[in-house]
DNA sequence: TCTGCTCATCGTATATTTGCGATAAACTAA
DNA sequence: TTAGTTTATCGCAAATATACGATGAGCAGA
């Protein structure tokens, strides 16, 4: 892909809102997501039942979601707990929430 | 019963974060989102300027925010008003809350 | 008409994502 | 050691996404 010869230049926080975003914006990593934040600890084994794809998809999804921080992997032989990582998704919830509530100042009278 | 404002289907609730996260998930549409979102009118050919991007480019992010509904596009000629999408906005605003507050109820107790 | 302006779309090239089966890795238990 | 369990990674194919320049569409005014 070609790629712009000027450095664009995003604040940090526009990178961090977008990569979050990212990891959250496909409908398994959503289910995943909600699976691990609403109940108990997950495992993988667990999801290939809940989720109807392949496990190394899956453990695909899973690794795009600790990419992007939202979980945690405690490795526990022979199994792998999947949780939340709270401190990152309360981040995450800041983040978001300041993202949306900056249209309180939208004042669009051009219109 | 019925929590939210919202009246999406629950199986559908999933694809709708997913989609709209999508449309989050870049940079550039996260900056552009942030400028329509927070100046106090709305943007046209403007971005480009702001952007140091091809003009065809900043016209296919713009693309994707219409399609998400993020934003609207009043034409105006020959000018494009891009505005944020206030009642979608604040339904995402909603969806992300209620998304990310699933947290609440998190209690995990197999560490 | 013609010109200039703004924005969308097309065509192209490359990068990334997504999904699967197969297989490797790591550990436990027999 | 061997066998079984669970998860990660590899290799591949197909689909999407990203970015650009070139071009087209639409409109206003000379």
């Amino acid at each position: 892909m070609q790629r712009t010869l000027l450095t664009v230049d995003y604040s940090n926080e526009e990178e961090v809102i977008a990569s979050i975003a990212k990891a959250i914006g496909h409908p398994v990593r959503v289910k995943i997501l909600r699976l691990l934040a609403s109940q108990t600890c997950c495992f993988t084994g667990e999801l290939t039942e809940l989720i109807p794809m392949a496990q190394s998809t899956i453990s695909q999804h899973l690794k795009a979601l600790l990419n992007a921080g939202l979980i945690t992997g405690e490795i526990n032989p022979p199994k792998v707990r999947y949780c939340i990582d709270r401190e990152n998704w309360q981040k995450a919830q800041a983040l978001f929430g300041q993202f949306f509530i900056a249209d309180r100042e939208y004042n669009c009278d051009c219109g």
